[in-house]
DNA sequence: CAGAGATTTCAGTAATTTCTGAAATGTAAA
DNA sequence: TTTACATTTCAGAAATTACTGAAATCTCTG
């Protein structure tokens, strides 16, 4: 397969990308070849589209299939396996954060829990800082069970809205009438 | 100095997960280091208590300068420099996060524009892609940029309504009493 | 402004990560 | 089964990144 420009482009700059998003730069291109492929493509396309070896092609498919970042398909009559990347743009952002989460956070966030548990360390500042660095992830990681819940459509709306909400927040002190509780 | 054996774990774990947060191992140790000193510490100190280089210091003070994750200070008498982290964990997540974006979201949302400006490439599922992809990225940005406004207190008060406020969203379908503009 | 102390730079080395080609393994249909 | 692809594994090579020690530069202060 031969890239257009466009594509050639996009590729290289995710390729270049990839070092700062933690991934490689194979990584990265293959997945953004995917993206733009209207047609899910198979291995050896790849291979040649990006003119990579069929070794690393096949490491970096397994790499995105660890990030659940590609879909596997099969075309009738054909037994390679053939690759896609998801329609939706919402659902990819969904897993990226998913799975970020879990590689740079959740580790952390045991640890911190760990430490915690091994009980007073005789060192008053530094429990005091890890304690309030786990709630602070605590807090954040409960918003973002939340926030995973809301399918695309709410989503979006809740993103456009805002500025509304956080200017209301603003004037209420939180004290939304249609959130306070009513007994 | 000598590190306590809390400091020790805590240094070693934020050195381990560095690559995956892609700084290196001893910029990570650096800024696990201050982020439990109640006092600032000057580079000598920090060399001394994480068994590398001076030179190694140097580099991963100025790396973290350059993130904006470290202050520097200055103890009378003394002319060394010293540093420390912000006192508030929000500012440090404000940083992290607002530097992140510099890194990995703006360079890619200028090369689509670029690529959009290029004009027809008489690809059209991929042109769509990549419009797409501007649209949600700059979608996020923008609701970034809206957060990015709020003080800590009132983004805690956000996270803790979340789940209402997407409760209500629900219900409501984004048409929340207080939200609508009167004419 | 000389000298002591502090910091940075940088060339070379070490460590790590990425990539390749060849061999091994897996798998469907002949 | 056997055969003909298809995919994965893996040891070594290549490339990249991290780290060190020595030298250079910078900056106070006596």
């Amino acid at each position: 397969m031969r890239l257009t420009p466009l594509q050639q482009e996009f590729v290289l700059h995710f390729g270049e990308m990839g070092s700062r998003w933690g991934i490689n730069r194979t990584v990265g291109q293959i997945y953004a070849l995917l993206f733009l492929s209207s047609q899910p493509l198979n291995a050896e396309t790849i291979t040649e589209a990006l003119g990579i070896s069929r070794s690393n092609t096949s490491m970096g498919l397994k790499e995105l299939q660890s990030w659940n970042l590609v879909r596997l398909k099969h075309v009738p009559g054909d037994r390679r396996d053939y690759f896609t990347t998801p329609d939706d743009l919402w659902e990819i952002v969904r897993t990226l954060v998913a799975e970020r989460k879990k590689r740079e956070i959740d580790p952390t966030l045991s640890k911190l829990r760990e430490l915690e548990m091994q009980g007073p360390a005789g060192d008053d500042y530094a429990e005091a800082r890890i304690a309030e660095l786990r709630e602070l992830i605590e807090m954040m990681t409960g918003f973002y069970a939340e926030m995973e819940r809301l399918e695309t459509e709410r989503l979006v709306k809740l993103m456009t809205l805002g500025s509304r909400i956080a200017g209301l927040i603003d004037k209420t002190g939180g004290m939304i009438p249609a959130l306070v509780k009513r007994k």
